[in-house]
DNA sequence: CTGAAAGCGCTTACAG
DNA sequence: CTGAAAGCGCTTACAG
């Protein structure tokens, strides 16, 4: 294949100066639309579909790409079922805009990453970045916009976490003799399934996750419960075989708890799962929260009592406030759905 | 924000040429280890980050970056079980070597995306294409890898839809008594759902579904049932609400079959629902068939029939095969899940 | 092992 | 409305 045929030849071979070729494509107002329209048909014919890509980056300064950022690898977030109606919605508002989306993960930072990272115009952050890619990316001075998470004056896009956890609780607990563990993720930095320790509950991190157990403890609280450290599970990714574990674990104890509240449907459904292996009856002997709302929760007999998010409208309007500049922090709204498991 | 300090600029302070700043960051054989340590780390310093991206991606001709073009929008994509699982297998791929992805949709021909087409150094085609990307892709000469779909003598990654189809008819058939009915998306290009006519059937287009289609019909005709248009439902896409949608056309039909074969697990675990929903039993009611083996499959009380194929291996492999150059078709295995809905 | 210099393909102010 | 020319930031053969 020989090399490409560039803006240059094409221009020489109609006749016109480079800039005109350059003009017909990127700036309409600057020619006729009659030579426009010819220049545009013999670069057709021609097989120059447009400038190189990279030039025109170059020369101009811009990429109409736009960097989705995940806080976890791109793997992980295919499986993410938050993650996915995000990125959907992200796209289609990009798509609108005519802008490329790249993924990226903030847990990379390989030589190829970072020197990509100086190719987008924007950045969307999704989820508490981890390596040093959120201070280089900064340090560059492009539009970013961060959701599910705040930084300093960056614009942002969150989800009242705290408020809704403490409403769900006081829905879902009856009374003070209610036995009440929690199941969620990114509480620590481990890689594994494990309880959290009384210590682990005096350093919150940034994740939201920590929002939702402080809701869930203040709506407990507000009922007479307390939710010991011992039967607060923390997982490290929000994946069904690591919420069986935990299910496993506060299921066979001795005292074993009357309600579990997840921070995720997809650990709820794991949770019902297990109950049902277990021969536990849903909400007679165990109840259970989730937290999203995602299709396959309502796809459950019972219904699942849980928080209803908008991952799409999420994205879009994520997508939007980075495309339009928006400066300001911003909520989701989130909303109470009260089904059969609790 | 100021300009960014280039590579010139960081030379000139160090008092080295940008030939070697250059190679510091892109071919450490060039250079004693010692004065790379010394150039990295006053880099570091300046806050230079490494080379521009566009800058060198128009010198150097590369840009480690590969584009997956999708065969349906971003969006939808971000939906489909078996699309994430590819996704999945890819990004894995990609990370390990270094490569960043590139998401874009063969629906979307805009001048922006025309223009970013020019960017990768490789494709890989996931289903088949619609628009005119990937004629102009093809005429780039760049590396590509088709998956679901065989054009000419690129390298194509494949799945054996007929064989397995036909062997999992012969399974779920008991006898020329059964009424056996199909559901599948694409088989026409109609953004609505609808049985096909008799005239439809002499039109097969290049979409697996028809393969799975032909299939079905061969492992019926073995068992001695014919499989009428009538009764095959075409989908726009793989979605839950369509598939719904399609069950209730037949389950509410006057002759209500007794088998409905599905093209995806998606679209079984929708007919499961409408079956429970108007009380009919599975399997002794009606037999119910997917394809995929996603983990809902699994979850389902009866355990789904289906045909396993593993998703992220299939996207490993493809994204293996384009950065290895392999030139040849190949095949992804699949397996037959006999479970409890058939 | 290091440096001076050409040029990748384009966009954009500017002169006409 | 059009064209000549500068230069975006880098990589790479080449000379030393």
């Amino acid at each position: 294949m020989e090399k490409a045929i560039s803006q240059k030849d094409v221009a020489k071979i109609i006749g016109v100066s480079t800039a005109t070729v350059s003009n017909a494509f990127n700036r309409p107002d600057q020619l006729s639309t009659e030579l426009r329209q010819r220049v545009l048909s013999e670069c057709a014919k021609l097989g120059y579909s447009g400038p190189h890509f990279a030039a025109r980056s170059l020369r101009s300064g811009r990429s109409d790409v736009v960097c989705v950022m995940l806080s976890d690898t791109l793997s992980y977030s295919f499986s993410d079922p938050m993650a996915n109606l995000l990125l959907e919605g992200i796209s289609d508002v990009l798509a609108e805009n005519q802008k490329q989306m790249l993924l990226m993960s903030s847990t990379i930072s390989s030589d190829a990453q970072i020197r990509a990272e100086t190719l987008p115009d924007g950045f969307i952050f999704y989820g508490t970045p981890r390596g040093s890619s959120f201070d280089r990316i900064l340090s560059l001075g492009k539009p970013c916009v961060t959701v599910d998470f705040t930084y300093k004056n960056l614009p942002s896009l969150n989800v009242d976490n705290y408020g809704a956890c403490c409403e769900l609780a006081k829905a879902a607990i009856r009374d003070k003799n209610d036995l009440v563990a929690v199941i969620g993720m990114r509480f620590l930095t481990a890689s594994i399934v494990k309880r959290l320790s009384k210590q682990d509950m005096s350093l919150p991190s940034k994740e939201i996750t920590w929002s939702r157990l402080l809701g869930f403890k203040a709506g407990a609280s507000d009922k007479g419960v307390d939710i010991v450290s011992d039967n607060i599970i923390h997982l490290h990714r929000n994946k069904p075989k690591e919420a069986e574990i935990a299910a496993r674990l506060l299921l066979m104890q001795e005292q074993r708890p009357n309600l579990i509240l997840c921070m995720s449907d997809v650990i709820a459904l794991a949770v019902c799962r297990v109950a049902q292996q277990l021969n536990l009856r849903i909400p007679e002997d165990l109840r259970v929260t989730g937290f999203d709302d995602i299709e396959e929760a309502r796809h459950a007999k019972e219904g699942l009592t849980t928080v209803f998010q908008n991952g799409i409208e999420k994205g879009r309007e994520a997508a939007t406030m980075l495309l339009e500049g928006v400066t300001e922090h911003r909520k989701v709204p989130v909303e109470l759905r009260l089904r059969g498991t609790h």
